[in-house]
DNA sequence: CGTGTTTGACCGGCGC
DNA sequence: GCGCCGGTCAAACACG
């Protein structure tokens, strides 16, 4: 919670280099969305343009983008540990040897937008919401319903800025993107038809 | 009835 | 050791 300036000045920073991202999915300077598919985050293997730390391929924006997540608290909750917090609570949970896990890649932007919940194409439940100190709005926190996908993700409003949504995607998805696949579907259907003469 | 949300309780980490 | 706080669980509930 110390040192609230850089806290904003970061933010401001992040606020800027993403809105201006070319490949983010999430490019929203402005309300609507698309409210469909989102083409060019999606063809990509890395749907949300996860950033993976030994990469070196990402682009910079992607890179500060991921610093951001990795050296700032968003309202003074998301920490860094390095063991990507295996903790939270939760029963006994523990003595089933949920596995420590390695840091997993993480990866926050902000949305200006009036709705919290984006349309990504994947399919998430909802499993708890927090209020964090030092914002009036709640913490949201999702998970994706695929079985064998890990992903999760937090949604924040902020509230200096009630404008703008904080989502913070932990993990990537083993799985492709069930839209996706659906709205592809016909056409590679039709590709692999083509591809026989 | 299946799926997703709400919400209070619980747990572990961390700072003091 | 204690209290605070963020993250998670799971029962109850809502909705199609």
């Amino acid at each position: 919670m110390e040192g609230e300036t850089g806290t904003n000045n970061q933010f401001s920073n992040y606020s800027f280099m993403a809105s201006s991202s070319p490949c983010n999915p999430y490019n929203l300077s402005s309300q609507q969305q698309e409210p469909g598919l989102d083409w060019e985050g999606m063809l990509f293997s890395n749907p949300y343009g996860l950033v993976d730390p030994n990469a070196q391929q990402g682009q910079q924006q992607q890179q500060q983008q991921q610093q951001y997540v990795d050296s700032l608290d968003i309202n003074g909750g998301l920490r860094n540990d390095q063991e990507g917090h295996n903790s939270g609570g939760g029963k006994e949970k523990k003595s089933g040897g949920r596995v420590k896990k390695a840091s997993r890649p993480r990866f926050a932007f902000q949305t200006r937008t009036d709705n919290d919940i984006l349309d990504d194409g994947y399919r998430w439940r909802k499993y708890g919401q927090k209020a964090v100190k030092n914002s009036s709005y709640p913490r949201s926190y999702y998970r994706c319903t695929h079985h064998t996908c890990d992903v999760k993700k937090q949604v924040q409003r902020l509230s200096k800025d009630t404008s703008i949504v904080v989502t913070t995607y932990e993990g990537v998805h083993n799985h492709p993107c069930e839209k996706l696949m659906e709205a592809l579907t016909p056409i590679l259907k039709q590709i692999q038809f083509l591809s026989r003469f």
